[in-house]
DNA sequence: TAGATTGTTAATCGATTAACAATC
DNA sequence: TAGATTGTTAATCGATTAACAATC
């Protein structure tokens, strides 16, 4: 009965349909209609109905979606009632800075440790927590049952790390260096090209500047 | 002629074939076929081939594609034979990371200045920049030219703060901000929601776990 | 020329939207 | 009960893959 493989299309619109509904409920909204949801959202209601039976019906006919039961269902789906423990790898300007702004804790992330091969900032504290050497990494993942590292380092080391997170029983990475890792298929990865965003960005402004000359 | 409008999906793949034909023409590779690079990107040949059609034929039948042609004509689709210039709007942790980190300047990024409305960050040097306070941004945005707009505040400035660029002429905006911003068709914005990407992490790891429990 | 590989049309697959019966 | 709105099936749309004729 979990076979039924869920889409990554509809699994991207989840942290979505989260945020708003956690918007709707500090504002004490108790119930939403799809259509309702979708006018809000700008996405058709007949996808939000598709969207939440993949998971079963949370709704009631002639009455719509409690917002709170909503949220806190599909809070669960995404693994936010769990809690997920999670080191950084490099301590560099990236890693120092999703230390610093991504508030972990907030939605169950433990953060765990940071990172880096480079002596100079060894015992820099960071979050209060200490860069500790890269040396120290693999020891670390497997005593501390680390499910999620983030990968804040240069692509030429970023493949090679991977394989040593993957060895020592890493869940899944979260994928800042500018590289495809290769890891076996159990091993989730989610790569963050921020590079890639940001020509995509490009290239739309270009087309519709194109657009606008003909 | 330019009428059929590519779609996103296309669009997204493009950053990845650079970089992809960028390894290879470094490696000194000259020639690929679509095979060949399917092999390599784990796409198939012929979506290979399909995306480049879409921007008219770069291949030559009975040989394949000239490596340093295609990186550069994707490239230029890609609008990173021009230069864009850029500011980023918050000077706090993700701002100033992505300031010392992204360089710019190699793909045609001019960071021309980065705003902040915390008077103790005024003057502080960022990449060489000095840190301006927030009213000064619209005219600055006006006075030079100002494409990208890199948003790295909290949402609950971020929608005010994206009309005010509009008002001044931005065509783009990169936004970090946990917030839909809400603005023209006409300009772009390409999202980084980076408390997203996390969730769609952990719901894969506990879809992993779950299949194996069964 | 023969072989290779593109460019492109056709077939398939999957995702989105529409419609409506079920039911609260 | 009547009205509203879901859950779900059917129809449509779009994207991917397969096939092959064109051609270098």
């Amino acid at each position: 009965m979990e076979n039924k493989e869920i889409s990554q299309a509809v699994i991207g619109r989840l942290p979505r349909y989260f945020r708003y509904l956690g918007e709707l409920k500090d504002e004490g909204i108790e119930r939403i209609s799809s259509q309702e949801l979708s006018d809000i959202m700008q996405v058709t209601a007949s996808q939000i109905r598709q969207d939440f039976n993949n998971f079963g019906g949370f709704g009631q006919q002639g009455y719509g979606y409690k917002v709170e039961y909503l949220y806190e269902e599909i809070g669960k789906i995404l693994g936010l009632d769990k809690t997920h423990n999670l080191i950084i790898i490099g301590a560099g300007n990236l890693g120092q800075a999703l230390a610093n702004y991504m508030n972990f804790e907030r939605r169950g992330f433990i953060f765990k440790g940071i990172f880096d091969n480079n002596p100079a900032l060894f015992g820099r504290k960071i979050k209060d927590m200490e860069v500790k050497p890269m040396g120290e990494m693999e020891a670390f993942v497997r005593e501390n049952e680390i499910d999620i590292a983030v990968l804040t380092i240069p692509k030429t080391s970023a493949v090679e790390v991977a394989e040593k997170l993957v060895q020592n029983g890493i869940k899944g990475i979260w994928n800042f260096a500018h590289v495809d890792l290769n890891v076996p298929k159990e091993i989730q990865v989610e790569n963050v090209h921020l590079s890639d965003s940001l020509m995509k960005l490009t290239y739309n402004i270009i087309r519709f500047e194109n657009e606008n000359n003909n």
